[in-house]
DNA sequence: GAAATAAATTGATCTACATCAATCGGGAAA
DNA sequence: TTTCCCGATTGATGTAGATCAATTTATTTC
């Protein structure tokens, strides 16, 4: 390797890293040429969130694609009595991000924020798509995800028209074992629409009768 | 014309009519030569279903997309307690299928059935996906769909953890105001996730104090 | 067009979950 | 350490919506 300040060898490891987990994943999904790779690795911007900050505020419009290298993220509606509403939770290798908004350039009345320290990988809509229309594999691949993001989503509102609060949770816990012990109970109990008392008391007497 | 038996020209101008819609509903959507619409047409299969008539029982595996061309069907699962719970309604011009069967070819937990005398399109699986390789323009379209699906999916999510019955049965007179009344308000409840007494009472005294 | 069947309404009562309020941690800041 | 604050717990009570049951009103079916 040639003589590089410092400075710059540290923000090239930095990068490096923190695009990994991305490459890995994708590696995992799908084989890419190393032009391809470059050539998403090339419009990919990387972004460090805070606990607590905000990757996208109701009201802006969303311009990206997201996919979460590090931490956990919460998409959520703020309802006219000021009470959230969560509706999706993402970790490490998920996406994250308001499709609606992002395909109709309208202002979101979403919010996604930081539960934990995060690190994302961001792709603006335009940037995306060219990546999609120039590699084929990716672009399967992402209708793949949202295929399959459809089906979560049914089975979601399945569970929601017909199963009480108590089930919900244990569904929950089986479904996202892995990374449920990261979130705090009252946000798990938004997302499943009831109330952090009610979750309280589920977790405790499971039900007493 | 030349000489064809009346028997035929019925069937032929009847067959034509059936698909009417559906190829009108494509060239709304999409522009085609008139091979790729003679491709399409040729793997097309046209069924009719009776009223309370089944397109998809539980425990088999789906294997078409499915569009409908007219009547109203109902997508629906079967608890434990035996219990429907509906979720998806589809009119003329709206797509029909359990995506996640299909995808899997893994048997259905979900039934699928006619709430009037119905026509449909259906494909199979794997000439729809040949359609949508060799025709990109319909490939987009069904991306499209299953994208605006998502997003159709994420906010009854939402609306299901943060509203009220009530609110929740005003969207959707909203939302389907055009095929509404012509589905049977048990169904409705079923939907939203509540008793028929519920919404008849919601309807009724819309909530009297 | 009557009989049979299914859907919607209405009333009385019950219950799962919400609400309000007080208390109890346990981790971050000073 | 101590203070602070936020999240979880616990209790008392309220309420939206469920349940059960009886009619009434449509819709099929013959």
């Amino acid at each position: 390797m040639r003589h590089i300040p410092s400075s710059l060898i540290f923000t090239y490891f930095y990068k490096k890293n923190v695009y990994d987990t991305f490459q890995q994943y994708l590696d995992r999904k799908i084989a890419l040429t190393n032009d391809e790779k470059e050539l998403i690795r090339s419009v990919s911007i990387l972004k460090k969130l805070r606990k607590k900050q905000y990757l996208l505020q109701e009201g802006d419009v969303w311009k990206y694609d997201a996919f979460i290298t590090k931490g956990c993220m919460r998409m959520y509606a703020v309802d006219d009595k000021g009470i959230e509403h969560i509706i999706y939770f993402g970790v490490e290798n998920w996406w994250i991000g308001d499709r609606e908004s992002l395909l109709n350039q309208t202002p979101s009345r979403l919010n996604i924020d930081a539960i934990e320290d995060c690190e994302v990988v961001l792709f603006t809509g335009p940037n995306f798509e060219m990546i999609c229309s120039k590699i084929p594999a990716f672009r399967d691949m992402v209708h793949a995800i949202i295929s399959k993001s459809f089906n979560v989503n049914q089975n979601r509102i399945l569970s929601g028209i017909s199963k009480s609060a108590e089930e919900k949770y244990l569904d929950f816990l089986q479904k996202y074992a892995d990374f449920a012990m990261r979130i705090p109970q009252a946000m798990i109990a938004s997302y499943l629409g009831i109330k952090p008392e009610t979750l309280s008391r589920i977790r405790n007497g499971i039900t007493k009768k």
